[in-house]
DNA sequence: TTTTAAATGCGACTCATTCGCAACTACGGG
DNA sequence: CCCGTAGTTGCGAATGAGTCGCATTTAAAA
């Protein structure tokens, strides 16, 4: 039985070895730590996690590999409305897109499937005769807990 | 009979009238320039604008602002998919919240209005419980033109 | 007017990201 | 299995957006 939501363990190594990309011990250390990660990562952070599989890593190859895989479609590139800085987050694509909710309060993450936000997008592709590549829908407001 | 999509014009400055907000040579600038924008602009073009009003207005300022107009709900910033470097664009909130779709290719923005897009808002405040501040979403692909 | 808290210009600064280039390396063909 | 080479890397410098501290100016309340 297949996984459901997310894809196999490995998958980007796989993406770019079916697409003949280069695979570099660096470009390794870049895809565990995407593949494993359990929230969104800047580059900062990517880069800390991948030097510690690699020592040589460096911050351009960060930038670079991350430029890669958003041109693939391998990833998503998130603001989640600039609450840590002016810096982007990044996380691997699965098989459905999701909302991000940001706590302007606390910072609380929060990812949101929804058939309607398919349909919306059914809809533009459709009444404004757009071919969608990427979609980003990020919401900032206040969560349950601090709601009150 | 009132102006039914947009709001009037000089609102933006009765606004900061209504709420006590200090009115300055500078911010008269740079609020007209807001209000009679016909696209998106971002600091630097924004700045270059009220330079034309008011010669004294300062890059500073013009960030400043555009806080103070965030903060007061009174804009919305924008990234347009990146398509342009790393900044970000403004325009003022009008009564209707909208979708843009930003082309890969020509680099053309189009906006759109959608009661989908509303219901999705209502589900995520009634499904998640969390309090909608702002949103935004934007769309990265190919428009009706570039797509043959 | 006078007063004063708020706003400004200026220049220096931070931070994320990009770039140029010489050195290195993955990997297909011999 | 090694070689040649195009693709990739590390480094350090550069860019560009946005922020900050501070002395000066100014809006507007008293």
């Amino acid at each position: 039985m297949p996984l459901p939501q997310t894809e196999m363990p490995g998958r980007l190594q796989a993406h770019f070895a079916d697409r003949g990309i280069r695979m570099t011990q660096q470009r390794r250390a870049i895809l565990r730590v995407m593949e494993t990660a359990n929230k969104h990562l800047d580059a900062a952070q990517l880069l800390r996690r991948a030097q510690r599989l690699d020592a040589s890593v460096d911050r351009s190859t960060v930038y670079r590999t991350l430029q890669l895989l958003k041109r693939h479609g391998l990833i998503d590139e998130l603001d989640l409305m600039h609450i840590h800085g002016e810096g982007h987050y990044y996380e691997r694509k699965l098989n459905r897109d999701h909302i991000h909710m940001a706590c302007l309060r606390c910072g609380k993450i929060t990812e949101f499937v929804s058939d309607i936000f398919e349909k919306l997008k059914s809809q533009v592709e459709k009444d404004c005769r757009f071919r969608i590549v990427v979609s980003r829908l990020e919401i900032g407001g206040y969560c349950t807990t601090c709601s009150k």
